[in-house]
DNA sequence: ATGCTACTTTGACGTACATCAAATGGGTGG
DNA sequence: CCACCCATTTGATGTACGTCAAAGTAGCAT
């Protein structure tokens, strides 16, 4: 356990031109010198441990942050005081852009797993973003994807069934393991089944009862947090047969 | 009619300085200097009837669109040949941001009534926020602000009742329509029952019922598209009740 | 090992809302 | 003024999913 700590910090402190997420996070598309430039503004503390809040509903905005490794909920509070989660953060993700607005933070964000952030002051940010107009582009970009994500997400809670939420949100999370190197037919969850029910809008029995009827069908292969995805072909088939026939796959990762 | 239509047209060629949405829309901050620079790239085109395309999903991204005054709805097509709306955008209020992700649009707009657009070509956009750093914090704020609308209303489609999501839109519509100038309890919907539940992830008929209901009540007057306000506390009481409590009202405006 | 706690699964049941169907009413064009 | 069309309302019925409840199971501390 402090073996593995150690092990983490060490990694932790890459370079953004080091670092294996660069073709999925911010320095995404400039020039080297200028990402040096960005990575000097970075900061990188220590690793949160599962639970750890990165920051809290209401919290005054500075910071944009990056998952580096590991995976980050971010939720509201409603006053029954049980949260609903408004979304899952994978490495090369980015956090708070909601926050923006108006300096204060909307919503919550945990560490699901222990956890590696880059913390980008905002201001410094914006100053370095008028100096280097690909970042400034790179921004737009960032901000106007996550735009088009929650559109997506919003049809699929508007208009979809039990069965093509949970499908979707296994591709979606297939997707983007996949683009960060991982299996994408392999991986572990590292939320609950109550996390997901909240996140796409169904009791959490009901996400149990579809893991369970999809592995009866041969789609999947469920245990506890491991899930392999056996036949992606007809969990694809389960999106495009009753839903949007605009997006091709889920959420097309980040 | 064509009367109607020349006096639109004059009222149109308002320059951003003279506009009464300055304060809601893109210029919202910047010195009068800088209004006028970004006056400058704006094309304003005569006005749209109802039914009329914006743009259509698929197109390329070349410009970002202001509400003048009218309405608009955005929609996703389905493989059923029905549509799922996204949003319906009032005066001072910005479409097209998904776009400049990936340079084509994810969704079609169409005209809901007569309406007036001003037109910012996007790449003269990203340019001016280069050299207009207050421009540039505006185009972040504006863009973040999408992000937090639309994961608040991520939050009623996977949580709320139906009940719940019919005030919550009356709410929307109520404090948008105020920080227009226009009455927040006496409006007309320029969208049919069958869009509002496409929106709200509703039946045609939910919709209808929760109107009669909620006049029953003595919540609403409802006479067709025309909507009377008669105790918007109680509304509130409504989303304040089961929902979330992180938002004091549905969707703030914009 | 042993027990505790939190998570997950599974079953039984109820309900909010969708769907289907028909009647009503406004608006528009002849 | 009439006829047609489409939006809306209203009613009747079905069902997908939520809720409640209980049993099974893994992980963890002692």
């Amino acid at each position: 356990m402090t073996d593995k700590n150690v092990i983490s910090l060490d990694k932790i402190k890459v370079a953004c031109r080091d670092c294996s997420l660069s073709t999925l996070c911010l320095p995404m598309g400039l020039r080297p010198e200028d990402v040096d430039r960005l990575d000097a503004i970075v900061k990188r503390n220590r690793p949160l441990q599962r639970g750890d809040h990165l920051f809290r509903a209401g919290e005054s905005f500075r910071n944009l942050y990056v998952v580096k490794t590991g995976a980050v909920k971010t939720f509201t509070q409603n006053n029954d005081g049980d949260e609903q989660v408004v979304g899952f953060h994978l490495p090369g993700e980015v956090l708070g852009l909601d926050a923006i607005q108006d300096g204060h933070h909307g919503c919550s964000a945990r560490a699901l797993e222990t956890t590696a952030i880059c913390e980008l002051p905002f201001d410094r940010l914006e100053d370095l973003s008028t100096n280097i107009p690909s970042l400034q582009h790179q921004m737009f970009r960032l901000l106007s994807k996550e735009i088009g994500q929650e559109a997506e997400m919003m049809a699929l809670l508007g208009r979809s069934t039990a069965e093509e939420r949970v499908a979707s949100f296994l591709l979606s999370l297939s997707e983007r393991f996949k683009r960060r190197g991982f299996s994408a037919t392999d991986f572990f969850l590292s939320m609950s089944r109550q996390e997901i029910g909240s996140y796409l809008g169904l009791a959490l029995e009901t996400v149990s009862r579809l893991f369970t009827r999809f592995q009866d069908e041969q789609i999947l292969k469920v245990e506890r947090k491991h899930v392999q995805i056996l036949d992606i072909d007809r969990l694809r088939a389960m999106i495009n047969h009753n839903s949007n026939c605009e997006q091709h796959q889920a959420r097309p990762s980040s």
